[in-house]
DNA sequence: ACATTGACTAATT
DNA sequence: TAATTAGCCAATG
C-alpha cells in the first residue's frame, strides 16, 4: 500500500469537522478525484478506505467515518457512537445510526448543510 | 497466477 | 427496515 494514499486518506479524514461524517465511499471517491488531478493513477475505493483506517486508523478521528448506511464500522459500533454523541453528531431517532442528511460532508461543502449535489455517484 | 479476506456499496427481495 | 446477492479494489498467502 502506498504512502502516498494512506496519507491522503488519513488527511482527508483528519479534516472532516467536528459533528459532520463522512462516508467510505465519499472518502474514496475525493481521493481517488486528488490522484487523478495531481496526475496520478486514480486507484481506492470504499475497502481500501476501510483497510488504511483499520491498519493506521489510530492517529485520526476515524469516528468520523461511516459506512453508507450511516452506521459506523460493525467492529467499534458502540465505541464510534459514543464519540459521535459527544461531539453532537445528528443522529437518526434510533441513535444507533448517524443522519447522513445533516451530517454528511466533504471537502468544499463547507458550512453549507444541504449540499443539493454530492460528489460521489450515487 | 489463483484463492481468500475485509472498518464497503448498491440492487433485490 | 432488514437480510441476501453480486460487484468492487487492493492486500496477503
Amino acid at each position: 500500500m502506498d504512502e502516498e494514499y494512506l496519507e491522503a486518506v488519513l488527511d482527508l479524514v483528519a479534516a472532516v469537522p467536528p459533528g459532520r461524517v463522512m462516508t467510505y465511499g465519499t472518502v474514496a471517491d475525493v481521493v481517488a478525484d486528488g490522484f487523478v488531478a495531481a496526475g496520478a493513477t486514480a486507484r481506492g475505493g470504499p475497502r481500501q478506505v476501510g483497510a488504511v483506517l483499520s491498519r493506521a486508523g489510530g492517529g485520526v478521528p476515524w469516528w468520523r467515518v461511516v459506512n453508507a448506511a450511516g452506521r459506523p464500522p460493525v467492529t467499534h459500533t458502540e465505541r464510534a457512537l459514543a464519540a459521535l454523541r459527544a461531539e453532537r453528531t445528528p443522529l437518526t431517532s434510533d441513535g444507533l445510526r448517524v443522519d447522513l442528511c445533516r451530517a454528511l460532508w466533504w471537502p468544499g461543502a463547507g458550512p453549507v448543510t444541504g449540499g443539493p449535489t454530492a460528489p460521489d455517484g450515487s
